[in-house]
DNA sequence: CTGAAAGCGCTTACAG
DNA sequence: CTGAAAGCGCTTACAG
């Protein structure tokens, strides 16, 4: 059998009481009986065992995770390790674990949501992904369990979230591309249950207002999915009605497959993606692209979270993450 | 306060114990108290506290996942997003959830381990990678604690390890470029600490040697990471040596490093990488890589880990899984 | 088939 | 500053 608090409290001559001070750094235990405890601990190579200290405490200083489970995205778009690298470096400063499900479908993930929350195996949840009817975000708050989303959500009050400024960002991107002398600006969007797509989407259309261009919603594409097909279908629709002289898309991938239009049918048109991803610099020509900092984004959102659970009144309840425009050969000329 | 075993037991007119038993699905309970018990779960809502499972089990159902973090493979090599899906695509099928540290480097990972170890959070750990010396390996064999490696270990007995048949992959590979007409093969490898390596580059010589044709040390390279710059800083090397009239890599990300000074030097040399990671169809031209199946590698892990934790005895200790060489344009003549 | 009781390894309010 | 005792919410050997 291993070694528990009782062993040490035996060797050490002193309670189990007190060696749980001991561990637990209370602060009114004298510094003699401490070093006793401590050698003790050391000559049984005592270590606490976690589980036993989860239920005594109600917290297992764990956080859980829900991975949206889409193939594609998950390897082509690097947004999800990313962020996941960022909620690990925060969460391991911190001393939390971290535990993690992929799902299938959005039904899916409130099954996994349910089961964190239910089987007291987690402190808090982050999601990956904010929808526009968002079951999991309905669930948490219903059931009041704490919780951070990555995307801002729509329409819910007193929940924390981190999200880029979607809008901002494509509002400059889009200004910068007038300034460099597109006036025909395409827009080719993701699913519209996503809520950055319709952020993306208002930061165009306000560009182009303030610049008194006049918004084409035939050169406007919403897209089931962000693929490569997606965008080329986009192009090829588009270009029957009008060929633009600039595309912003709102995912590197659909910029992939407007790449592939264009250069299959040569026509000189800037093009634009979102993410940043690895892809992007090795499309020819190279792909301008947002970087929206996914790794900051899932620190952050770590840091609300755990913050929230460590009983410390956040001043407020999002984080806004910058992006920056990572500006290569497709949109030079 | 949440409700617990006690309050179902009241509702229903049994013990706890009977509860207990109803929900572990003991054999010796009768239909008729059930379907009582059932009822009063049911209506209270129940849901069983993992954690006070877990404690009274000694068993948590849940895997450790050491992820290593270095940057740049894990954004631009898939390998180990598709593994830990195959993990846990297995995992969740068996109820087992996983956890997971990223490690910065092989002490801070035996670290992890050893906490994983202590803490008594996970049932077993499953290890990414297999160095030569592995720390890792050596502590959780001498603790006996249940663990499988992805990835052949090195001069170790009786533990379990999933891998890609790393020796033959070559071989085959190499035996192709032959046939195509290739006689100056250079070989471009990785890091000697890992294991994979070396059986690629066995299976390297042993094609030349089999085809009768010498293994000339002066075109085998062993860089010191997994990049593009390590890629093409070899092939500078190697061509004022010699040119060779193909270059086979043990990782894509050389091979691009290959490809880009090829490209520069206006060079034709056939050239295969490892991994088929996304960004080699986007190569130019584009990539021949061998597919490793990592999310089958992490598939097996899970399952090889998780049958020995259920007592199931496995008949062997290991699992091959197959490679696939996907043959694209850069071997084309 | 079912219950009372002890136990898993900690924590902590209470008393001193 | 320290200890005895009760408790966290389950499981299970023992007895019936």
């Amino acid at each position: 059998m291993a070694i528990t608090i009782k062993d040490v409290a035996k060797l050490a001559n002193v309670s189990p009481s007190t060696v749980s001070r001991v561990i637990s750094q209370s602060p009114r235990i004298s510094e003699a009986t401490k070093v006793i405890v401590y050698a003790a601990m050391e000559e049984l190579k005592y270590k606490p065992n976690a589980i036993a200290r989860n239920l005594a405490n109600a917290s297992t200083k764990t956080l859980g995770l829900i991975i949206p489970n889409k193939e594609e995205n998950l390897f082509k778009n690097p947004f999800f390790i990313q962020a996941m690298r960022g909620i690990s470096i925060y969460s391991q400063k911190k001393n939390y674990k971290i535990m993690f499900n992929y799902s299938e479908n959005p039904e899916d993930e409130l099954n996994y949501v349910r089961e964190f929350v239910h089987s007291k195996w987690v402190d808090g949840i982050i999601l990956l992904t904010a929808y526009e009817n968002d079951l999991c975000i309905d669930y948490l708050s219903q059931q009041d369990f704490p919780f951070v989303v990555i995307g801002r959500p729509y329409n819910v009050h007193d929940i924390m979230w981190v999200d880029n400024d979607n809008f901002q960002a494509t509002y400059n991107l889009v200004n910068k591309l007038i300034q460099k002398g597109a006036h025909d600006i395409a827009f080719i969007g993701g699913p519209q249950r996503y809520i950055f797509s319709k952020d993306r989407l208002e930061g165009y259309k306000r560009a182009l207002d303030l610049r008194n261009l006049s918004v084409d919603e035939q050169l406007i594409f919403e897209t089931l999915d962000f693929t490569d097909e997606y965008g080329y279908e986009a192009m090829d629709e588009m270009c029957k009605y009008k060929v633009p002289d600039a595309v912003v898309t709102t995912d590197d991938l659909l910029a992939f497959g407007v790449l592939r239009y264009i250069k299959e049918h040569h026509l000189e048109i800037k093009v634009t993606g979102f993410n940043n991803t690895p892809l992007s610099e090795y499309q020819e020509p190279p792909l301008t692209s947002v970087d929206i900092r996914a790794e900051d984004l899932g620190y952050n959102a770590a840091k609300l979270l755990i913050k929230s659970l460590e009983g410390n009144e956040n001043p407020v309840n999002h984080f806004i993450v910058g992006t920056e425009l990572v500006e290569r050969k497709s949109t030079e000329k």
